[in-house]
This record gives structure tokens, C-alpha cells and sequence, in this order.
DNA sequence: ATAATATCGATTATCGATAATGTCTCCCAA
DNA sequence: TTGGGAGACATTATCGATAATCGATATTAT
């Protein structure tokens, strides 16, 4: 089911654990309810409980799984509403993102993001979905890292992991073909620095990801 | 330093040592940049190494402490940006939350808010600082259980740790006399059921705030 | 037959010990 | 004088074992 090995490199066994997992579900491979048992994982990675245990509080923590006491802990469930409540937030903050970044952007910052939607059209022609999906993270991400508000940046990291993980096991993948396209007019308003009709676009730009994800 | 007892009732070890230090973090009495070594927090309650981890990784999620790896953990220190971040956020989101759940409001609740407010004022008269702060997060909060969106809510409990602390931290305690005198013409324009006004005005309400605390 | 209780297997929660890591000091050599 | 390395110490990270808990099933009493 887990086929990777830890490798044993810079970091802590649970930090390597954590991340390991925390892959596992956000690219779906492990399904919503399945559970997660300690003894299991410490021996299928040869190591003992404790790092284990460490990750599963983080992943916890995260959301991304949930548990109650001494009754173990299955891979969380995520809902249309949830999400359908991500997205409504997202249109009320990423629209300040976007405005609060615009007088920062400069040249190199345009050819990032140009270079980001590249890699997507690669990504659809190869069915790479995951890469997809990650290069549209890392679009809309870019502004909330530039928006100068910690509070904003955190609330993205964690609407992120959701956000990812319901895209990757809701089978909805059709539009992504196209995903970069909806992406390219986004750039162009930014260039013309229209901070307001930015923010509009923006806007529109989320309802549409609601449209196509959540209808 | 932590005179209190685990009293081992219902919850688990770690909870409870997760939810005194905690406490002891949000009013103060542990002051960012002090340490917590797990064998001596253990030592004191006469528990285990095991259960004292896991607290202190629920900590460092929330970010009410912070650790390098190998180095141990210190109470996180929290800077007026970070402060002035989450209040920036609260303009935005706080809007949204009074005008989804006004339509919803009724005479309890209502009634409610104003019992709050009493039990501000109370507190105010008893120089009870702890007890104004929880007032008047469970009265801003009351809006975010209440508009019915779970990410807000989530995002919400995140915001009210840090507030809660800085508050507790920062001497500023002028103007909590007043404090509930500042939210009674919020109750007014709730009971009017203009949406627009009253979001207006909780936004205004909100960067008082800003100026009270922060300026 | 049914309800209450005892037992069992699986798993978590907790324990106490060991290994690994980082920090500091002190000593020595360049 | 100073820089750097060997230890000593403090602390975390990891370990493997035991205790506590849960759900299911078997057993007993009525």
C-alpha cells in the first residue's frame, strides 16, 4: 500500500514520516476512512512508535486525518461543504492578496508565473495531474506569500493541504486541459496594473474553480 | 512556576498537560522566550516523557511555542506585525461572519450578547483582565460560530490563541474599562437588521481595536 | 431467550531507558 | 591572543515494553 522507503537523510525519522504520509494523502493514494494504525507503520519502517505517533499528531493537527482517544486514527473524510467554505473564504481573501501584492510585482515576478502556467500546459499534456494541481497552488499561493500578512500566508498553508487533497480524489479532472488558459488573462491584468479590476478578475476566477469543482 | 495539579479525571494525560500549558501560555504567567524542557514538566507531574511531547507538538502546531529540532522548545514570542496581521485579517473576515449570521439572529441571542457585555463590565469592576479578554473573544466569536462556514470558524479559533496572548501579554490594559460600552451600539445596529451598516461598523469597531492595542 | 457481565484480541497511551545531538567550558597549540 | 578540539553536561529523539482502553464475542444468570 506504502511501497516508499524512509531514506535517512538530513531529517528526523517523524519528520520524514510525516511527510511521507502526509503525500500519500494528498495525492489520494491514501482514501478517505482508511485507517492508520502506529504499530503497522512503525514496522513496515522499521522503526518504533514514538516518530510515528509524532506525525499522526501533526497530520491531526492538519486536518488531514482525524481520531478520537484511544481509538486510532482513519484518514479524514472531506466534504463538499467543507471545501464549498474553503472557497468562499478564498474569495473574500484572495482578492486582498492580489491587491496588497500589485505594487510589488515586478518583471522577474511575471516571468514566474508565465513560467508556472508553462509547466501546467506541460503537466495537461502528460496527465500529470499532480503537477497540475501543484503548479495551480503555487500560482495562487504567489500572491498570498507577497501580500506582506503572516496571518494570510498561514491561513493559506492550511486551506492548501485541503484544497489539494479534495481536488486529487474528486475524479473532476476534466477542464484541467484547459486550466493554464483560464490562468494566462489573470497575468495580463496584473501587467496593466488595474489593482481594482485585478481584484475583480481574481474574484471571478475563484467563483469559476467553485463552478467547476463543486456543481 | 506551574503550581496547579493534574487532577486525572476524564481526559487523557497529555490533554491535560496540553490544556494547563496552554492556559498558562494564553494568560501570561509563561512569558514568550521561557523554556519547556520536557523531563522537568514530566518530572513535576510526576508522568512520563510521552505524554509531555505530545502536548508540547499540539503547542508548537498552534504556535504558542516554538522549537528548533534537537533544541527543545520555548514559549513563542509574538511581535505587534504579527499582531497588526491578524487584525488586518479580522477587517476583512469579520465583516463577512456579522453579515452571513445576522439573518439568523434572534431575541436569545441578542440577549445573549448582552449578557457578555454584563459580565465585561462586571469584570471590569473587579479588575478581572482575563475575564474582559474572554468576553470579548466569546463576543466577536459568537459571529464566526455563526456564519456558518467551518473554515472561518477554524481560521477563527487559530486568530483568538495569539490575540488572547498578546492582550495578555502587552500592558496595555487602558480603555478595558470601556470595553463593553464600545460593543453595546453593535447590539443597536444588529437589532436594526441592516446588514450593510452593521458591517460597516464592525469593521470601524475593528480598527479601533488596531489603534487601541497597536499604536 | 435475554440482559448483564466476563474474557479476548487489537490498538492506543504511557512508561522508563538508551542513543543522538547540541552547548558549553577548558585546555592547548599556533 | 585566539581558535579549535576534547570532553562533560543538558536535552531531545528514539526505542522497546507495559498498562489502559475499546469493541466484539463468549458466558452466565435470570
Amino acid at each position: 500500500m506504502l511501497g516508499n522507503q524512509l531514506t535517512f537523510r538530513n531529517n528526523s525519522i517523524s519528520a520524514q514520516v510525516y511527510t511521507m504520509l502526509k503525500k500519500q494523502i494528498l495525492e489520494g493514494n491514501l482514501q478517505p476512512g482508511e485507517r492508520l494504525i502506529v504499530l503497522e507503520i512503525a514496522g513496515r519502517f522499521q522503526i518504533s512508535q514514538a516518530p510515528v505517533r509524532e506525525a499522526l499528531e501533526r497530520l491531526k493537527q492538519e486536518g488531514l486525518i482525524v481520531g478520537q482517544p484511544n481509538k486510532g486514527s482513519v484518514v479524514s473524510n472531506i466534504t463538499s461543504k467543507e471545501i464549498r467554505d474553503i472557497f468562499v473564504l478564498r474569495e473574500i481573501i484572495e482578492g486582498f492578496a492580489v491587491r496588497e501584492s500589485m505594487p510589488h510585482l515586478d518583471k522577474d515576478d511575471f516571468r514566474y508565473l508565465e513560467t508556472l502556467l508553462d509547466e501546467m500546459d506541460e503537466a495537461a499534456h502528460q496527465d500529470d495531474m499532480l503537477k497540475i494541481l501543484e503548479r495551480d497552488m503555487e500560482f495562487h499561493g504567489f500572491f498570498y506569500k507577497r501580500c506582506n500578512n503572516h496571518a494570510i500566508l498561514e491561513l493559506w498553508n492550511h486551506m492548501r493541504s485541503k484544497v489539494m487533497r479534495f481536488m486529487a480524489i474528486s475524479n473532476r479532472y476534466y477542464s484541467t486541459q484547459k486550466l493554464a488558459a483560464y490562468h494566462r488573462p489573470l497575468i495580463e491584468v496584473l501587467k496593466s496594473g488595474d489593482s481594482a479590476e485585478a481584484e475583480r478578475q481574481f474574484i471571478d476566477h475563484m467563483k469559476s474553480y467553485k463552478v467547476i469543482h463543486l456543481d
